[in-house]
DNA sequence: ATAATTGATGAAACCAGTTTCATATCAAGC
DNA sequence: GCTTGATATGAAACTGGTTTCATCAATTAT
């Protein structure tokens, strides 16, 4: 493989001049510019990339922390940081976690060695003491509520989201709302849970453990809920859905045992996923592909840090 | 940030040393070793991985070539190889190509310009005349039958696969059978249409161009499909669909259409995702995580082209 | 007693680029 | 005629590691 001396010396120029033809600098002349650009093809020259990052510190690839690839949420967000990153010729780095804190951390830590130049974080883990000793090495951004952090984020106001969907279900009749979430833990999780009781309190309405339905990612964690539900004494007239897969998965199991969707249990989902359109779910509009390209903005603007409210958009449909 | 020459100097030894603690080389003495780490500690030193790179041409990246994220089969491959990435320290560069060209050729060249040190590619899109040209930078492993190339492969013998199916169609008494493929073009889609044709030939059916559904990659394309059997005058009576989602999609409109499943339509899915069991979609078993971890090994097999066949499973269930 | 091997160490070359700095030419401005 | 600034070029320093090679002491083999 040809090196940027043996261009040098086959056109007869300095490395010097080689490297300001490779970046476009000016104060080369024409005749030289041509010399160089004829030695590179002549030799099927390729810039040695690591060479470039070293003398750079820079390496164009930014760092993608989500806990599954398999899911329609995260394929989605990644979709949209993907899009964003072919547009700026970046390439991404795939870390799914599995929400195990060491895999986020190997990301960081990537951040520090400057092996990658950002880091997006889908899904948090790691607790923000943890996040803040990392900030130095570049840019984090974060999908979630973050104003009170020094890392950009992009993220959907879930306490507002929440409260929209619960008081719609109220609207339609509805008392005995439950949900279901994926992590309990996490600070989306919160908000939404903080709507949660403090809609149940204006109401007052008693909180139920029972009513909340965690580990909720999957089609087939729907049947784990239906399954739930239909051992349980009291069951909740309506059920809000954090994600569309799992609405989904709900409403294809209520079908096959005779539940009646709405009358019997009214369903609301989350994303307004393809399956929402197809399966008439009624749902909470999120436009996770926008969301995902305003992260990998976020994350090549090193400098300032800014945060990016997303709004929702409840779509009516047959399941509530 | 300090560099091995600071740590030298604080430990009063040479880079040499310094580098020798760093990978674990032998005939360093166990003070000088404990001085050293101890440097490294005060410091807070990490090594920078691009001078690594640039210093051994190796980066522990491997790039993976995927049609989208945002799909259940390659999410599930995609994680595949993600766990065997974790286990052996690598991390991956992803590509999301939605079936341009070009994209795939930007991974080629990464792995020419040696920043990836090797390219599993998931559903390929170049020319193998192309593909050959980069063979010498590193290896390169796909997920079709590359038995006659000189690439890596685990594959599914599509052609068997498809034939299984079919005759087991057959054996249920369907004579008309459609089918439902994703890229028309494409060494899998070029086996199965050929197994396709066979089967029919066998069984003195006439090829019908209208029974072959293509672009059938998502759930929603499903409905799409049942649109178009509903403008038909002579429809299948049994549908091979090579993806559980689109099967799923199928399925569920036919429901809302009260198209009765198996008796107007038989459904056979393709993979076994966890929505074909919840939906009791007959289907073929396809174990995509360990195809994806096959891949990955072999990516990191720099020296031996090897080939490995996937078996596939009937799962019998209600839509046949 | 001498030659060969093993252990331990560091100087310097090397990987392949980018960037700084010094220098030279030529035209414009005063 | 002299200063200033834009254009053009290359030598050398720099990015931060790894690896080769030379050196020397301490064993071990002949």
């Amino acid at each position: 493989m040809a090196n940027i001396k043996d261009i040098a010396k086959l056109a007869g120029v300095s490395v010097t001049t080689v490297s300001r033809v490779l970046n476009n600098h000016p104060y080369v002349s024409e005749e030289k510019k041509e010399a160089v650009r004829y030695a590179m093809e002549q030799s099927n020259y390729r810039p040695n990339i690591n060479a470039v990052h070293l003398s750079k510190g820079k390496t164009n690839l930014i760092g993608v922390v989500i806990p599954f690839i398999n899911h329609p949420y995260f394929g989605l967000l990644v979709e949209g940081i993907a899009n964003e990153a072919v547009s700026n010729n970046y390439k991404l780095v795939l870390f799914q976690t599995n929400y195990e804190e060491e895999r986020e951390l190997e990301a960081l830590l990537m951040l520090k060695n400057k092996q990658i130049d950002g880091l997006v974080i889908g899904s948090r883990i790691c607790h923000w003491e943890v996040i803040k000793e990392y900030i130095d090495y570049g840019p984090i951004v974060v999908c979630e509520d973050a104003r009170e952090q020094q890392v950009a984020s992009t993220y959907i106001n879930h306490y507002e989201s929440f409260s929209i969907a619960l008081e719609y279900l109220h609207r339609k009749a509805h008392n005995e709302i439950g949900y279901c979430i994926g992590r309990k833990s996490g600070s989306n999780s919160t908000q939404r849970d903080l709507a949660y009781r403090d809609f149940l309190a204006k109401n007052n309405i008693d909180y139920n453990p029972s009513f909340v339905f965690s580990n909720c990612f999957k089609f087939e964690d729907g049947v784990r809920v239906v399954d739930l539900l239909t051992t349980m004494k009291k069951t909740p007239s309506a059920l809000l859905v954090t994600s569309d897969q799992v609405a989904a998965g709900i409403l294809t199991c209520c079908r096959e045992r005779n539940i009646q969707v709405p009358h019997q249990l009214a369903i609301m989902g989350f994303d307004n996923q393809p399956i929402a359109k197809i399966m008439n779910i009624t749902t909470l509009e999120i436009p996770i592909v926008e969301i995902g390209r305003s992260l990998f903005r976020q994350a090549l603007e090193s400098e300032t840090v800014t945060h990016n409210e997303i709004a929702v958009k409840l779509i009516e449909r047959l399941t509530v």
